[in-house]
DNA sequence: ATGGCTGCTTTGAGCAGA
């Protein structure tokens, strides 16, 4: 069995003790973290080593930085990308990485701001350029696992008020085509083969009471390929994490996988 | 109610997140 997680921990200088203490406390093969708003000369590799963990980072100072965990020693870590092809970009928001049997693709896609900025025409390009990226990246691995924060609520049972929310960014149309169109491709959502409910959510806002009411959104997905989610088990969003003193606004997403 | 909260930044008010 493998376990696989994905989480947004918004800062691992922060996080690093809860993150520490979740990875011996669930013992995951693979973690793709984001946000770590970390230089790769500040990240802390000797720690997450110490902890069982082989590390692959790409950061960046204040904001965005991704990193792929993978538990055992001297784990390789093959074709490693930080960029997606044909997109120059200084934001540091792509880790891939083919470990063992698995093509693994960190994202944090980007947050859009508002429907009207400039940020959410950089959204939907880089959306587009990771389409593109994906349909190459498909015909050379059956077995692959794209996860990250996608910054995108894909239906409205994933936000818990739609009502609300509706036409702003991180559910607006065009940002749930583009989410479809990487689907239509051959991925799979892997929560949803297990739970089609309302009220699943992996994010809170830090204002208003929003996690103690239950007001949040599922933006942190992990898409399969066919082939991989036929062996996925279980997925589920771990809330505990969220509920701590100083804990990110995001929770780890997980999900088992026999491989 | 463009507030509310958190993390970051050439340290402190402003940006960004979602």
């Amino acid at each position: 069995m493998t376990r696989i997680v994905t989480w947004n921990v918004n800062s691992l200088r922060v996080r690093l003790p809860q993150v520490l203490d979740w990875l011996a406390a669930h013992q995951p093969d693979i973690v793709a973290l984001q946000e770590t708003k970390l230089p790769d000369e500040s990240f802390p590799a000797a720690e997450l080593t110490a902890a069982g963990y082989s590390v692959l980072f790409s950061g960046q100072r204040t904001y965005n930085g991704v990193a792929l965990l993978a538990r055992g020693a001297d784990v390789s870590f093959g074709e490693v990308a930080r960029e997606l092809p044909g997109f120059p970009d200084v934001q540091r928001r792509v880790l891939a990485a083919t470990v063992g049997p698995l093509r693994v693709v960190d994202l944090y896609v980007p947050n859009g701001q508002s429907v009207d900025s400039d940020k959410y025409r950089y959204k939907l390009a880089w959306l587009a350029a990771l389409r593109e990226w994906l349909q190459e990246e498909l015909g050379r691995h059956p077995l692959m696992v794209v996860l990250g924060d996608f910054n995108i609520a894909p239906e409205d049972r994933d936000v818990h008020d739609p009502a609300a929310w509706a036409g702003s960014v991180h559910v607006s149309d065009p940002e749930r085509a583009a989410l479809r169109a990487l689907l239509e491709l051959g991925f799979s959502d892997v929560f949803r083969r297990f739970e089609s409910g309302t009220g699943f959510y992996s994010w809170w806002d830090y204002r208003q009471g929003a996690f103690r009411r239950d007001h949040g959104l599922r933006i942190d997905l992990m898409l399969a390929t066919a082939a991989l989610a036929a062996r996925c088990r279980a997925s589920h969003i771990d809330r505990e994490p969220r509920r701590a003193e100083r804990a990110s606004d995001h929770a780890p997403v997980v999900a088992e996988f026999d491989i």
